[in-house]
DNA sequence: CGTTACACCTGAGGGC
DNA sequence: TGCCCTCAGGTGTAAC
């Protein structure tokens, strides 16, 4: 679910949430997938620490604690986090299914982490239907092989590299933009938009992409995740913003998930492609 | 090393 | 209604 503008809004809404606040009680679920510190050594971790920081590294946040653990998070697919008892209709409808309206709540099997504050209510919650997200405890100073192998974060897409790096493929230049340790942050939406701002076919051999291409490609990059950022991200299935309001960045694509309607530029029908087993959207006029 | 297929997990929606 | 299929915003790993 969550690209790069998703994280960073998540990022946005719960830091004044979450900083300054002490941990006062953790409540974990089965060990699962999930969870890359085992759920009982991390709720002892976490418990009397204060948050200090949130960061966000391509679609990677790192909590800060205040004896410089840090937790390292992941979204996956279908994570949310969010503050209990955000209200929002959508929300709402995530309420009930986790247990966190009405009374007496039913626990969710699909909320893995819940955090009390010792000042009392709301507490932050991890949910994540389909455990592709992750959470993982840092010891002070310690890092992660996933951290350091994500590649300039996406906010800050450098053309010339981009090119340097297309110089060496022969995958499609969408294949590319994916990889994380090239541009940290762009996913299967985001590519789609940027190549179809940028007039490229996302099967295009990455090679076959020239020098000025990729100095666009990189601008049109930025520009759709500050875009889509500005908007409160995408909500296309499930993303629910910390503060329960729904992104709006999905009115707003040109080509993903639009496959059969007209394009918005020349009106000719969007097509739908696989590339590396992720769908694949462009306009078959206006991307060459 | 680069590329590709597949696995991980759950739920929604379409066709019959 | 039930069953079976495909699809979903991601990423780690194994094999060529």
């Amino acid at each position: 679910m969550p690209e790069l503008p998703e994280v960073e809004v998540t990022r946005r809404l719960l830091a004044p949430h979450v900083i300054g606040r002490v941990i006062h009680s953790v409540r974990c679920g089965p060990p699962s997938y999930f969870f890359l510190t085992p759920p009982r050594r991390l709720a002892a971790a976490l418990g009397g620490q204060k948050i200090v920081s949130l960061e966000r590294q391509g679609k990677y946040l790192l909590m800060g604690l205040g004896d410089g653990q840090r937790v390292l998070l992941h979204l996956g697919m279908t994570g949310q986090l969010f503050m209990a008892g955000a209200v929002s209709p959508r929300l709402m409808r995530v309420a009930d299914h986790a247990g966190l309206s009405g009374s007496p709540p039913t626990r969710d099997r699909h909320t893995h982490l819940e955090l009390e504050f010792e000042d009392g209510p709301p507490g932050l919650r991890f949910r994540d239907v389909r455990k592709f997200g992750k959470v993982r405890l840092l010891a002070p100073g310690q890092g992660d092989p996933r951290l350091d192998k994500l590649g300039v974060d996406a906010l800050q897409a450098d053309g010339e590299q981009l090119f340097s790096a297309a110089r060496k493929r022969s995958a499609p230049i969408k294949t590319l933009l994916l990889d994380q340790g090239v541009l940290a942050g762009v996913g299967n939406i985001y590519a789609d938009e940027a190549l179809f701002m940028t007039g490229i076919r996302p099967t295009r051999g990455a090679r076959r992409v020239s020098r000025k291409e990729c100095l666009l490609l990189a601008e049109n990059v930025q520009r759709v995740l500050t875009r889509s950022i500005e908007t409160g991200g995408s909500s296309i299935s499930d993303f629910v913003a910390p503060d329960g309001q729904d992104g709006q960045f999905q009115n707003e694509r040109q080509v993903y998930a639009r496959e059969g309607e007209a394009c918005g530029r020349c009106a000719a029908t969007i097509v739908r492609v696989v590339i590396g087993q992720r769908s694949s959207h462009y306009c078959p006029r206006c991307q060459r």
